[in-house]
DNA sequence: GCTATTTGTTTGGCTATGGAACTAACTAAA
DNA sequence: TTTAGTTAGTTCCATAGCCAAACAAATAGC
């Protein structure tokens, strides 16, 4: 694909191949079932280019010829449709206490979900590349058996992941400068599918980008609320990951310089402030992190109760949140700011008055489109998105050899 | 040039050509002058279409040839340059008490920059299309007299403008809902080139991209400090507008609840306590709007004697500053971040402890490699960054007819 | 003057798009 | 049942524009 963005890349007939390859495959993808003239007509492709584009993608197995239409005056349609069996793409989520694998076909359509739980709080990534590698090798070969190629596996993470895919601090994972794709990498022992990490709340919005209710929006912002508070920043259709890759470190945002110590040491961060933990504080002083999702379910509980206290807490969190998420609106003006992590369980009491103080502080005219929304992919939202990342890059052109 | 951004858009043979007429064109733009031996060898493309796109851009006039190389092993060189005489592009920049015109040729270079006084404040745009259009007839004429095509004109406006160059709101000149682009259209009557509006500090830092001692950085953020504060936002390598176009509102990120009370209505905005304002609210109370230039400098005098009261002053709002350019450096991680506006002959009093504030407080290792700097682009950085605006679309490949 | 070297052009082959004509397969109506 | 009309998809050809290789041109150095 012809990528304009970034300095001279010059093109040839092999770019615009894959560049009309891809708008077809996306144009399926959004519109299946359909025909080829349908296509056609949508895309301003002429009808023999889509019949060659499509007779391509139908070799590389990733369109399927279904029945034809009937009924209808003029010669019947073949329809087409993505053909989902013979790929996956595989999405993985490392967090303190567990490691999600998700595996997901050419549509999305979601293959398996497995959930280990996992004793991080060790000393680096060894431990945990061992168990993430024996889980991918499960679910490559379970995806083998089912006769299907991998695409590729991508791995969140929940640090700051520079441009060339090593995590260089994971706070909650206790990890420094660790080259994860290249020990999962070796690992793997030569998977013959490429590796890549990134960040969740990155990944998360790339998943919300392609899967979720706003996947029209070409600019979101997801934010995750787990025990920090991250941010993916979907911008003109594509993840802004900023100069080196850490964008979205939203955790910090001062919002009053006279609020609460956060971890960092300073006061009134968004995290201090508008973080799960900032609940969790009062409710249960000395959870352990890997105990955050049970805390949680208790504190929807006594809200759900109409304990006074803990919908207190949930109204000042949400109004902080508000805050920063104007924050957010003013500097991108993103169609839709959607909220994701354990902001969901907890979305009833929050995003009311996280809406309100949104709503007054963005500068635009009618808010300038922006609307706080709640994700609906539940918490695998990162492995998900880990998923939809590899699909990208199909999407994109880089598609799996004929045959 | 085939855009890969935006949904479906097929690409055909024109785009090819288109996009690689662009990559040459760059090419030069970046390395001239040079030998199309020298663009074949560092672009990938073959001699013989270098040969080929070069005729091309020589018979549209965008190249021209220059001498030979001598004194080397093997057939001298003809060496390329971009030809800077046969077409002008033009800015304008209005503010509350003027209008400023630049043009420049291909290359960049300034051909001429006229500042008219303008009496602003009026209650609708109709005086100053009036105005813009009058200046920009002689513009042209003058690049007529020159005989120079106008490839473009493009207005920097300091208010919201959308995405389809409507002025939504624009508080310092009293305007809203004003479609300038249409209306200045309309007053030069069939001008034979577009006429675009946007954002004063999305144009700005366009120039900055273009034309600044930053421009290799594909990441960076400009924070004009007029009246008010705003911020134009290029994330890998293009202008972020947002959803609507209303990206890089900054003004009223709120840093202090407890600070002082901004025009907005609220408390410890980003104008109200890092804005030029919060000073001259100090030492000039009643200065009016238009004066703003003088009092800026009464500041700077008595920065210079060290007065400590303005000192003080000064210090305290770079740290405001730099707490605020912290927040877009965690959000965005640009290369860099540029002070521009009044901020520029406030810099050198400013800067350190915007810095000290910044860096203490980016998460990323190394502060994300974001540094502070200042604009040296001058007052005219906006206006400049309307002409890079038109330059801009030459170089993504629509290019002027031949002949 | 001869050779080596580098530049830029010419020629031919190849890929992929677009347009027009054509075949295919159906509905509807006479 | 035949015929007209409609829509789908393919075939064939012209064209654009890239690349590779051969070639012509112009120099330095011996």
């Amino acid at each position: 694909m012809i990528t304009s963005h970034n300095g001279p890349q010059p093109a040839d007939f092999t770019d615009v191949r894959a560049t009309n390859l891809a708008v077809v495959l996306r144009f399926v993808r959004e519109n299946a079932p359909c025909s080829r003239a349908d296509i056609a007509a949508s895309t301003g492709l002429n009808k023999a280019t889509v019949s060659s584009l499509v007779a391509d993608l139908i070799d590389r197995r990733l369109l399927r010829e279904t029945g034809l239409t009937e009924h209808r005056v003029g010669r019947p349609a073949t329809m087409l449709v993505l053909d989902g069996s013979p790929y996956a793409a595989i999405g993985i989520e490392i967090n303190v206490d567990y490691i999600t694998a998700v595996a997901v076909d050419l549509k999305g359509e979601e293959l398996l979900n497995w959930r280990r739980s996992f004793p991080g709080g060790t000393s680096g990534p060894g431990q945990a590349v061992v168990a993430m590698a024996a889980l991918a090798r499960r679910v490559v070969s379970r995806m083998t058996k089912e006769a299907r190629q991998v695409l590729g596996l991508t791995v969140a993470v929940p640090g700051l992941v520079d441009v060339d895919g090593i995590v260089r601090v994971a706070p909650n994972l206790g990890w420094r400068d660790a080259d994860l794709a290249g020990d999962l990498t070796k690992a793997l022992r030569d998977p013959g599918f490429p590796v890549l990490v990134d960040n969740d709340a990155n990944l998360a919005a790339l998943a919300e980008h392609r899967f979720g209710p706003h996947r029209n929006a070409a600019n979101l912002v997801y934010v995750t609320g787990e025990m920090g508070v991250g941010a993916g920043i979907v911008l003109d259709g594509r993840l802004r990951r900023g100069g080196q890759g850490y964008s979205g470190e939203i955790g910090h945002l001062e919002l009053d310089p006279a609020g609460p110590v956060c971890r960092c040491g300073r006061r009134g961060c968004l995290e201090a402030v508008a973080g799960v933990g900032a609940i969790l504080a009062h409710t249960a002083p000395d959870a352990s992190p890997s105990d955050l999702e049970l805390e949680i379910d208790e504190v929807v509980r006594r809200a759900r109760n109409d304990d006074r206290e803990v919908l207190a807490l949930l109204e000042n969190l949400g109004r902080h949140l508000g805050r920063g998420m104007a924050a957010v609106a003013n500097l991108l003006n993103p169609e839709v700011v959607i909220l994701g992590g354990y902001y969901v369980p907890l979305a009833p009491w929050l995003v009311g008055c996280a809406e309100e103080e949104m709503y007054g502080r963005v500068l635009a005219p009618g808010g300038g489109g922006c609307r706080l929304e709640v994700s609906t992919l539940g918490y695998g939202a990162a492995a998900l998105g880990a998923a939809a990342r590899v699909l990208d890059s199909v999407d994109s052109g880089r598609l799996p050899a004929q045959r």
